[in-house]
DNA sequence: ACCTGTCAACTAACATGTCAGTTGAAAAGG
DNA sequence: CCTTTTCAACTGACATGTTAGTTGACAGGT
């Protein structure tokens, strides 16, 4: 009767259904577990969650507002497909936020602080002689929440990831390329470097230098991943 | 019955009634009609509408993830009241993207874009000689919405303006003081002198001092409007 | 072969019935 | 008089029935 070629449930999660649906779909759309474009049926979800069309049709708008999926009204919802503008809008906010951060996070770091990241910077370095890439990409990932949380404003973390949506969903479709990660670790040095010395001046720009080289990886992926793409 | 203590229709706007219904919130929301605080009723809310409550939910949902209303699972639904460490994390996001907009704006502006900043600072200068601040303030918005536009980047005046939702309120909160609006005119003219030289250095340097102003100036409503803020 | 109008099957949108958690006031006990 | 317990009324959360708009295939005309 209904499609079931992905796996999905609930468990796990806590809160009302509502919200446990809209954690498990997100999730399955931000690790690209659900193809862009794909095609989300309520009546198969609903079959799949056991639960009823009520909490997913609410988890569903949130995920429309966040720009996640696209509801054509009356008549489908599908996973939204990425953009090479819209990516680079991202991409803007992204550094307009991260350069505000760590400049900010420059002048006023304190001794904690910096053992955080230094212990952050060392892990990267381990999981890289274990090349273990993926484990590297979280603690990527941990370096740059570290210093948005330094800031002192909770919020600041949630909204970047927010800002951010779909350039985490491209990144996953980015294989680490000969040496990238070295060279990534090394820019992550040379910020943190210029946190310690309370350089804010150096630490905006080798953190805009860093941010700017993801974008150039990801825009070639339009040609490689079309049906990912949209075709506007 | 129900207490109807407030105006509220979804005549005037298109589309499902789910999104008429949110948008007719939403402004009376941003426009304190709805105090902050405030409770919300679904059963009020849908008589008055003359709508049944699964687009009422549907549109406090949205505005939930949006952070315009608090519900408290199994019990009621508020109206978000303001908080200090929310604005200045508001204000940092939105100082971080304002920077980095007018930055570059101010390397590639063109002609056009030029002319019709001037034509907003024009308004603006007359608005104030005319006494009318309503106008003014609407000028205000307009002229950090074009800049933001003129990035090329159609998302970030709209990602702009969601993360600034509660400084969007308190700013109505605000009186004109006697010579502010003046003072804020001649910012603007600063900020435009710089874009118009393709000085991005000042251009973000009189951005950041325009917009530090705002948070100065909002901090103090807290002991002034004591019920509109959360007291956590 | 191609365009066009029709229609049946599918979908999201909406209405409404039901359930369960919360709350505050009244009653019971100190 | 103050504290504690109970419980009825209210609220949001969820399930499900109903409506209306969209789409794509198929039939008929060009």
């Amino acid at each position: 009767m209904y499609d079931h070629k992905f796996k999905l449930d609930i468990e796990g999660h806590e809160g009302p259904l509502g919200q446990r649906v809209y954690t498990a779909l997100r999730n399955s759309i931000l690790d690209m577990s659900f193809d862009p474009g794909m095609v989300l049926r309520k009546g198969a979800l609903c079959e799949q969650l056991g639960v009823s069309r009520s909490p997913v049709s609410e988890a569903l708008g949130k995920l429309s507002s966040e720009g996640l999926v696209d509801i054509i009204p009356q008549s489908a919802t599908r996973v939204s497909q990425l953009s090479s503008s819209e990516l680079r809008e991202e991409s803007f906010l992204r550094e307009a936020v991260e350069v505000a951060a760590v400049t900010k996070v420059a002048q006023e770091r304190s001794d904690d602080q910096l053992l955080k990241l230094s212990r952050n910077l060392r892990l990267q370095s381990l999981l890289i002689d274990d090349k273990d890439y993926q484990g590297f990409f979280e603690a990527d990932v941990e370096f740059h929440e570290l210093i948005l949380g330094f800031t002192g404003f909770p919020k600041v973390v949630a909204a970047a990831g927010q800002m951010s949506l779909q350039l985490r969903r491209a990144r996953l479709l980015l294989l680490p390329e000969e040496g990238r990660p070295e060279e990534a670790l090394a820019e992550h040095q040379r910020i943190f470097d210029a946190i310690k010395a309370q350089d804010s001046e150096e630490a905006r720009r080798f953190m805009s230098l860093h941010l700017r080289q993801l974008i150039d990886r990801i825009t070639p992926l339009e040609s490689q991943y079309p049906g990912y793409f949209r075709t506007a």
